[in-house]
DNA sequence: GCAAGGTC
């Protein structure tokens, strides 16, 4: 059969739908041997010209097929040395539990035409493709290689894909090659020196492996930084002026618009001109229309943050049980960037299948019967999976715990982004008083709309206001000088982090939840339940630059303030005291580039998207970024002193 | 005994 063209997907779903979506569901199924995941599937498609009618087998890989590896003699962590792993031999090879599946990937292609490649549009995914094709290749030197770009499985969209096919893109191929050498060369050099170095100090370090990898350490660093602005936190008193008017038997309370000064004496001069004043003057009376916007569709970034803002579980808890509910056919593919949802999609549809629930169908009613608003588009588009939403209706009741809660807030936010925004009036009085403005805002939430469907967000009508004139003068009731003291900011907490790693380009959607883990595990650091235990982001009084003293600067990203949110305390994550030891030390060695940072990496991010716009070569890339870390490298190989001195410092607490 | 990236 010399029509025969084959197809892998990056896993056994994408292929699953693909090929139901070819064949019109006239498809025949197959286990393959060795791997009880992955399956074959036969069927007829006509991929227009030049390959017209052809039958095909669609297959999957499960991820990457192959790993980049040391040869044997490097096995060993002494010898030869470390630093030899920059420019050690390295050797592709496929896994050995991806062995049955290389395999079969080969004994199809034996009879095949053509090979198309259905791994997901993103740069891991194009290099996937390329380990297909060297699997493809060992059966059949002759296959013509094609790559199929799509997005998302809906039926029109695959078939146009399937014949509108392009050829695999080298250098996002070579971007993803050079990003797995530099983490296997710089991890293993690393690590091996971290551990050999530090284990010679006896103690608590004798036993353990002291880890670096490109992800995890600044992951470390930003726990780290933010341990020392805690700790080196140093308060500061402020003053401000509150005025308060009593009318129509309501109270209204005035804000300073200068917000508070560092400088007692300047408040209270500021202060004695308003009491000489004595009248206070309406300068500016509005009333406008406000909204609360509805959320936008669901990355896996946000499920994250959200998921331990509103549901209080861990990111690798939300992951695994999010990955379940996909496994079982309830919600799309959660692992995705995009905050946008593809023209193509019927989101009417998938919102009719949650007409049939008690808690939200009604509203899901109300939304076909014209509530229903296409959603906002976010700026964020990884091309490779739509937004995360829910594919099937499964009963509250048949899902346990926090599987429940979990479907339930995927189903909540997407019905959330498919309404209107909130609707509210807001007010705004300023007056003049002395020579200081002050202002208080009132609101009135007029339409709830996506609120009804999205309890996790709070949004409330003030406390009314009285009646105020434009130009009119009055007495205030009452005016005071208040005073205050800035507050420590809190610990880290897990969304906080995820923020950080994500506007870092630390890590990805799908393993980020993973290095966190890891720095656990390694016992860089621990968690800890807040106390206090509300989900706000910490309240931080503390002004830029003036608060918290002896932060590492640069890096700190913006922070998420979340609304409401069931029981349970949010998590805080404190670094041990190897964890400092290992951020001081490589600090302070005194590299711009230091290790406990995220520059190196950020950079190793923007020199991956030259090698894919065609600006940089692989081999330019890899050699440079190999001689800022062999620089690294040697340099603290020339002060390991420093390093030993934190460690001697934090782990065993001895005095400097 | 080591990395980060896929996926089950």
């Amino acid at each position: 059969m010399a029509r025969k063209i084959l197809c892998v997907a990056e896993k056994p779903a994408i292929a699953k739908s693909v090929a139901q979506h070819l064949s019109g569901g006239q498809v025949t199924t197959r286990s393959i041997t060795g791997n009880p995941y992955v399956k074959n599937y036969d069927f007829d498609f006509n991929f227009g010209p030049p390959w017209g009618n052809c039958s095909v087998t669609m297959t999957s890989v499960l991820g990457h097929l192959t790993e980049l590896k040391f040869p044997a003699q490097y096995n060993q962590w002494h010898s030869p040395p470390p630093w030899s792993l920059f420019d050690a031999p390295v050797e592709d090879v496929v896994n050995q539990d991806k062995k049955a599946i290389a395999d079969n990937i080969a004994q199809q292609a034996r009879y095949s035409r053509a090979l198309f490649v259905w791994t997901d549009c993103d740069r891991e995914g194009e290099h996937i493709g390329s380990e297909v094709r060297r699997a493809a290749f060992q059966g059949n030197r002759s296959l013509e290689v094609k790559r199929a770009q799509f997005n998302n499985t809906e039926r029109a969209h695959v078939v146009r894909a399937a014949q509108n096919a392009i050829n695999l893109d080298e250098r996002q191929v070579n971007a993803v090659a050079a990003r797995i050498e530099l983490d296997l060369r710089i991890g293993y050099a690393f690590t091996r020196f971290n551990t050999l170095t530090l284990q010679v100090m006896g103690g608590d370090l004798s036993e353990r492996v002291i880890s670096y990898g490109s992800c995890q350490f600044p992951t470390l660093g930003f726990v780290v930084d933010r341990y020392f602005r805690v700790k080196n936190f140093v308060p500061e008193k402020f003053w401000s002026i509150k005025v308060m008017h009593l009318r129509d038997d309501m109270e209204v309370t005035f804000s300073w618009r200068r917000h508070r000064l560092f400088d007692r004496v300047s408040v209270v001069i500021l202060f004695e001109r308003c009491l000489t004043a004595r009248m206070a003057k309406v300068t500016k009376l509005q009333k406008k229309p406000t909204s609360k916007w509805r959320p936008l569709p669901l990355t896996t970034v946000e499920l994250q943050k959200l998921g331990s803002m509103y549901l209080r579980m861990d990111s690798q808890r939300v992951m695994k049980i999010a990955e379940d509910l996909y496994n079982k056919g309830w919600i799309s593919y959660p692992r995705t960037e995009t905050d946008s949802f593809d023209k193509g999609i019927d989101l009417r549809n998938l919102i009719e299948k949650q007409v049939q629930d008690n808690a939200w169908g009604p509203y899901a009613q109300g939304l076909l019967a014209g509530g229903f608003k296409w959603p906002r588009s976010g700026r964020n588009n990884d091309q490779a999976h739509p937004p995360i939403h829910p594919v099937n209706y499964v009963s509250l009741a048949a899902l346990s715990g926090d599987d429940r809660r979990v479907y339930e807030f995927v189903v909540r936010r997407f019905l959330a982004c498919c309404s209107e925004d909130a609707k509210g009036e807001s007010t705004i009085v300023e007056i003049e008083y002395g020579d200081e403005t002050f202002f208080t805002n009132g609101l009135i939430v007029l339409e709830r709309n996506y609120l009804d469907v999205y309890p996790y967000e709070k949004w409330t009508s003030s406390q009314p206001l009285p009646r105020f004139n434009m130009h009119e003068t009055f007495e205030p009731t009452e005016a005071n000088i208040t005073e205050g003291e800035t507050t420590a900011p809190g610990y880290l907490t897990e969304p906080e982090l995820i923020s950080l790693m994500d506007a870092n380009g630390i890590g990805t959607d799908a393993t980020m939840a993973e290095h966190i883990a890891k720095i656990k595990d390694r016992e860089y650091v621990m968690t800890q339940a807040r106390a206090g235990g509300t989900a706000q982001a910490n309240s931080t009084n503390s002004r830029g630059g003036r608060g918290g003293r002896g932060g590492r600067g640069g890096a700190q990203g913006g922070s998420n303030a979340g609304n409401g949110g069931g029981g349970g305390s949010v998590q805080q994550f404190i670094p041990t005291t190897l964890g400092v030891a290992l951020i001081e030390g490589y600090d302070g060695i005194g590299l711009e580039t230091s290790l406990g940072k995220p520059f190196l990496r950020k950079e190793m991010e923007i020199k991956m998207k030259e090698i894919c716009a065609g600006t940089k070569s692989r081999h330019d890339f890899v050699q440079e970024t190999l001689e800022q870390y062999r620089e690294v490298f040697v340099r603290t190989q020339q002060q390991v002193g420093v390093l030993r001195a934190a460690c001697r410092k934090y782990v065993f607490g001895d005095q400097p």
